[in-house]
DNA sequence: TCATTATAGATATAAAAATATCCACACATC
DNA sequence: GATGTGTGGATATTTTTATATCTATAATGA
């Protein structure tokens, strides 16, 4: 039952690197490097030269032979390939600690995010502006993902709320959402879900803590 | 050059599903639920039975014959595994807006962490408590952490000076180290660095919308 | 008492991901 | 001009991880 599109084939652990490159590739051409060999990005990100040509190599990143890739061209390949070369609205429910810490989050601006509004049950934070973005009260999410035309959604509401809202989502047509709550969400096939568990790496630091 | 000590081979997607286990029996026991099969599990957690099989397995987690886990037991293996049957002291650096928030996340005390100490440069925040927690001025780092014998550090500091702190903090004697900033870190081969990144989520969700 | 059934356990297979190896190329150096 | 060298490209291999299949077991219920 799996995805019949072939979709390319890209490794979902090369999916996750690409910010990685990105962010070491707009450093280079800040600096004005045109042009990166795989054995020098492996010095600045730790990985090993075969998986970063590999990776890559996998969303199109121009080269020039014997010298490299080239830094301008690679930025796009990657910008292109994840949808990060326009921002994409967005808006966050639920503004309590984790919530206001995305917000204040100016990284999104580079990551193809921009979070156009956010939404509380809280009397003290609906009306109100957290790092430039309004604050709606939940009641009126359905209204205003309908006249802002929204379609992807950052959820860092308490677990047991987190269902519910996804249903009214889904009700208005959002297709993405990034959900930071621990429980698994029910929605139908044509909804994306990234599921966001920061115990997750919390465990793996402890097992290697151990194991030292 | 691979880990020559065996460490019992427990896969590290493994460990980073045990969190969500944890939750779910912490769920049941709560019921009073005694035992749970793992196909009640994998409609609880949308993993599939055999993956919650072997990867309960693989923690010795107890079972009853043709009834499933013992609720209790598989607990206690777990946050035994982890480490999480204690109160690791930790402590964070860099109070701002990430900081702040995972200091007013009350979910590590079930995570076997309890951050005891604060750090800032900013004036505004040294000094204070942050969701009970003293801020201390980052040129405390290192005083506060041998006088309180602090071996797990997190850092929500900027990029720019993260290596800079995490020297320091090897020189303390720090062990374990949760960055959150989007730097590898250099540190000798017996600290244990958990690297996050946020933007790799929300790759991953940028792809599967791309594919839907 | 005896067949049925749902379970973890064990083993086998498949898929995904990481890593190694070799190659053709174009630049630098002499 | 010739030659050595470092590069991405292609391919092959190994390792890891996920998934499928079969088995013995003990509770259940007729």
């Amino acid at each position: 039952m799996r995805s019949n599109l072939a979709k390319n084939s890209i490794s979902k652990q090369t999916i996750r690197r690409l910010p990685q490159y990105l962010r070491v590739f707009y450093d280079l051409h800040a600096y004005g490097r045109s042009l990166v060999s795989s054995t020098d990005l492996a010095a600045e990100t730790g990985l090993l030269p075969i998986v970063i040509k590999k990776d890559l190599q996998a969303v199109g990143a121009p080269t020039k032979l014997r010298a490299g890739f080239k830094v301008a061209g690679t930025i796009e390949a990657i910008e292109d390939f994840l949808g990060w070369d326009n921002l994409n609205k967005a808006f966050l429910v639920g503004a309590g600690h984790l919530g206001s810490a995305l917000l204040g989050f100016s990284g999104f601006q580079n990551h193809g995010l921009e979070i156009v509004a956010a939404f509380d049950t809280n009397p003290e934070m609906v009306g109100q502006e957290i790092h430039g973005v309004h604050v709606y009260h939940t009641a009126q999410l359905k209204s205003v993902i309908r006249s802002k035309k929204l379609k992807i959604a950052v959820l860092t509401v308490p677990d047991s709320v987190v269902q519910g809202i996804t249903d009214t989502l889904v009700e208005c047509g959002v297709k993405a959402i990034w959900n930071f709550a621990s429980v698994k969400l029910s929605v139908p096939e044509d909804v994306a879900v990234q599921q966001e568990d920061i115990a997750a790496g919390l465990a793996e630091l402890c097992a290697k803590l151990k194991s030292n």
